[in-house]
DNA sequence: ATTGTAATTGAGAATCATTTTCAATAACTG
DNA sequence: CAGTTATTGAAAATGATTCTCAATTACAAT
């Protein structure tokens, strides 16, 4: 039987690329996280299990899954890079500047907006990136109801 | 009277700040330039007018008008931020992954979705950055056509 | 205007995330 | 199994941004 697994190591050779241990073990660590992992985080999970994996290994896999679409990379704050398997539907982020946590959140809208910017520039989108910032509930209790505007 | 660039400087004041030369310099390449300058760009165009300013007073001075609700910060490729003066009306960005043109648009449609998502996830928003990339139509042309997937 | 003080500056060093180099290793091909 | 070459680990390199520190300068109070 043709199982996902053999079918990523298919779709690997078909390119030219190997399917290496390495990418097996940072795959699957990024499939089986929440999301939002970033580069270093991601390392010392797969490190967990193979001391000898690098960090730069690391950064190169990612490169490769986004480049082959299985992950997306993501600016949730402005520091570094934060990195997720790509699921069926997409979804955007809602980042709080109290505490960090981010929720996911789908909007239908984004269709019509895409279809409107299509049509009216005549531009091909392939990607979206929406992320809004604020407060979470807690972080707004905590500071007594205001809801400042910086990011 | 009045002037704008008076209001500026007491804005400065009164949040213990200093309206100096530099910041003064800064803010006037911002304001007169098409959007979506990187540091180095600015400092550039600053230095022409100024050979004594440093990029760490464009970095600093950057930081100070972000947090005054005077600049916007966007990630536009994965490499380096650009910077933009704040306008009246909110606009989002396409920009084209083949010539890497940014297209400003507005999306009223956002308005629904902060709403939704203010209500549905008790969040307080303030700041939204929407980001579509692809293909520009003469991108588009130029490779035939096609529309892939990668950022 | 003069002076004291504290914010700001320029220059360069430092930091942080990420990428590259290069020799050694290991995945695939025949 | 052997040859080719993509991939790897380690460390150096890069690029963007931030920090350090002594010198300067804006502002407030004389």
């Amino acid at each position: 039987m043709d199982t996902s697994i053999d079918h990523l190591r298919d779709t690997f050779r078909a390119t030219g690329r190997r399917w290496t241990s390495q990418r097996r073990l940072i795959l699957g660590v990024l499939e089986e996280s929440e999301a939002h992992l970033d580069a270093e985080t991601l390392f010392f999970r797969a490190k967990a299990r193979d001391s000898d994996i690098s960090l730069a290994t690391v950064y190169r896999t990612l490169a490769v899954l986004k480049e082959m679409g299985l992950v997306e990379e993501h600016r949730l704050g402005e520091e570094h890079a934060h990195f997720e398997a790509v699921r069926d539907q997409p979804h955007y982020h809602f980042v709080c500047l109290g505490c960090s946590q981010v929720i996911e959140f789908d909007a239908p809208q984004m269709a019509q907006i895409e279809r409107d910017v299509s049509e009216r520039e005549g531009v091909c989108i392939t990607n979206i990136h929406l992320r809004l910032s604020g407060y979470c509930a807690q972080c707004q209790e905590t500071m007594g109801g205001q809801c400042g505007n910086q990011e």
